[in-house]
DNA sequence: ATCTTTACATACTCTATCGTATATAACGCC
DNA sequence: GGCGTTATATACGATAGAGTATGTAAAGAT
């Protein structure tokens, strides 16, 4: 295993990530990141260009592994549709208030980069639910109902702040996917097959 | 009327917003809103002692009249419990993506005054949903489940960039109100009493 | 009308941070 | 065990922005 004193680019990334989390890309400065790692910046510029390719790696590195990644595990996991769903919602319900995804969405108001990057999560996630609900039987507009309405709430889970335990947080978080899979106030259009 | 060229504190506390919205804390610069007033550095030092004392201003002006603001507006206007959370969700579909609040979430994350002025909003907002929800009929957990869901909705509707246009968003927006005031999976312990 | 107060503008200092130049240390290899 | 390559450290400009000092202009009072 290699000595800690050696930095590769990864370390750099999961650091700046943790800086983009609490204060945004403008809390990312190379000094600010190497004090917190122990490095100083003759060894950040080794690995990178500037502050932008910094920047850009992180984006890519988010796009790529912690975003797209959490579809990916959910889908090897398995299951039926409603069982996804639940391990998409208890993801985001464990993750804590450490996500860098609300920094991200900030970011995305002035920064073309990160607005490409986060429309196209946005786009692959919201897919991924669409297919969930009508996996569950729901048709029509109803799907798409059901995918804003549960896409907006892990969202909200990202943003807000304050929060209760998790053990309560898991079984809200419960109750709200039964209150997503369950039918709608006329049933007659739209028979759920929840937990197939 | 005064003179356009002379400013008060509420119109640097006004552009100081926008900046927010736009780059989080970091962005609210004294020269660069300057630029964007029209003004100079001198004018600003007149009004407020420093920078700090600007972000404060800007805190407390966003939690009476921008964060509180809404709920008295929905609260004026009336209606059934039903109709209220209707109002708000139309309040906050209709606001577009220039909301300053996702910028104060992460603001929260390092700043104990932003957190504890937007815990206190949270608890506001909060408990005001539970009340619309008991009103609605709900009961016991049903109360906070339909609750943190709502209030999940109403802070990702917030946080999410890209966004449909406004006639589509308020149809789906419609739709998820049903869906929130629709009975649940089992009915027998929840009998809503929807647009009573 | 002049005088006081309020409001705005300009010029300067000071500090922080980016980026660069250059020096030193560890590692891989033969 | 020397030697190139890779990785880290330090010292230095350059720039941007916060805060200050000080000057000027507009209102209102008497």
């Amino acid at each position: 295993m290699a000595r800690p004193t050696r930095h590769g680019p990864a370390l750099w990334i999961a650091g700046a990530l943790r800086l983009l989390a609490e204060g945004g890309p403008e809390a990312v400065g190379i000094e600010a990141l190497a004090r917190r790692l122990g490095a100083t910046k003759g060894s950040f510029y080794h690995h990178f260009d500037d502050r932008p390719a910094l920047l850009a790696a992180l984006l890519a590195h988010w796009e790529t592994r912690a975003a797209m990644g959490v579809i990916d595990r959910v889908e090897a996991a398995g299951g039926s549709a409603a069982d996804r769903l639940w391990a998409l919602m208890e993801t985001v319900a464990r993750e804590g208030a450490a996500s860098p995804e609300p920094a991200i969405r900030l970011w995305a108001r002035t920064d073309p980069g990160a607005r490409a990057a986060l429309a196209r999560i946005d786009r692959a996630r919201l897919d991924y639910l669409e297919d969930l609900f009508a996996a569950m039987g729901a048709r029509g507009p109803d799907v798409v109902t059901r995918t804003r309405l549960a896409y907006l709430a892990l969202i909200g889970e990202h943003a807000l702040g304050e929060r209760p335990a998790l053990a309560d947080r898991l079984a809200t978080a419960r109750r709200i996917h039964a209150l997503l899979t369950g039918p709608r106030d006329n049933p007659s259009d739209f028979l759920l097959t929840v937990y197939a």
